[in-house]
DNA sequence: TTAGACCTTAGAGTATAGTCTAAGGTCAAG
DNA sequence: CTTGACCTTAGACTATACTCTAAGGTCTAA
């Protein structure tokens, strides 16, 4: 099939397909004579594997690490793969944590506001992020990536 | 105040607070005769609040408007403020649900997996990556950024 | 035979938020 | 008068994962 059919049965685009193929994670099995990319059953199991991979969280390096597992299994063993996966689940549980965290402390900020049409003079959320000895704020970790 | 010593008071690096100078957020009062930037108590407190508002989550943009607010309070009403932070709430939220089923489902797919030293030949991960009946995957939605 | 859908490539652009570099100027202490 | 810490600028680079564009070639059906 064309790159537009496998596109269509992976759920991927035609460009992230060729942009997966850049980096080296999924390629076409052949080409045919007018040089489109042609690819088999077997390649679209790879490219579902791959999207339901990313579903999972997984980075596209992790997924290429998923990849040569399984392009050769008995040249790897269950620990290569379920490490990366335990070491996902601690990520996602703190990253989940410190949005909980942030989430406590915006409740804080908004609920002291009356969001109203009231001159903002006197806005506590304002007044909140202002002042340097507010009790919002519970730590000053720095958040690296953007909380959403 | 020079910008080492604002770098140092707020927390913020000197290369920062000159990106977010070209962002429109801070600015030096004034220039010392060799045109270093100098900093006044004012900026120091803006410089805080800017720290503050990203470590709540908001992004730059965000800030941008909190800053508009606290620039000209009489201009606006305490609405301006709250809606996003109720809008980061929500978007918050929504993160935190999105990461929490992606937690269930790395947890399905680790937990099934032994983690030894065994060959992968029948790693119950890859296996349930690569199976398209799989019961792992409990949604299609697509994460557009980064789980983590 | 021609319109339209599809394919090709290299490379640029998007988003967010910094982070760093190079080449040079300033300033206080010893 | 020199050393070292600090400052200046424009602009390039990082990270992640796409997303799109331009300019052109291919294929199929009416």
């Amino acid at each position: 099939m064309k790159i537009g059919e496998l596109a269509k049965q992976s759920g991927l685009t035609a460009h992230t397909l060729r942009f997966y193929e850049k980096q080296g994670l999924i390629s076409p099995s052949t080409r045919s004579q007018s040089n489109y990319r042609l690819y088999s059953q077997q390649d679209l199991s790879t490219a579902k594997f791959i999207k339901r991979s990313r579903t999972m969280g997984f980075s596209l390096e992790e997924v290429e690490v998923f990849l040569s597992i399984r392009a050769d299994k008995p040249a790897h063993i269950c620990a290569d793969a379920k490490d990366i996966a335990q070491q996902k689940i601690i990520d996602v549980q703190q990253k989940i944590e410190e949005l909980q965290q942030v989430l406590v402390a915006l409740h804080k900020l908004s609920d002291a506001c009356c969001g109203g049409g009231e001159s903002a003079e006197f806005c506590s959320i304002i007044d909140a992020l202002d002042d340097s000895e507010n009790t919002v704020t519970s730590n000053t970790t720095n958040i690296q990536e953007g909380v959403v």
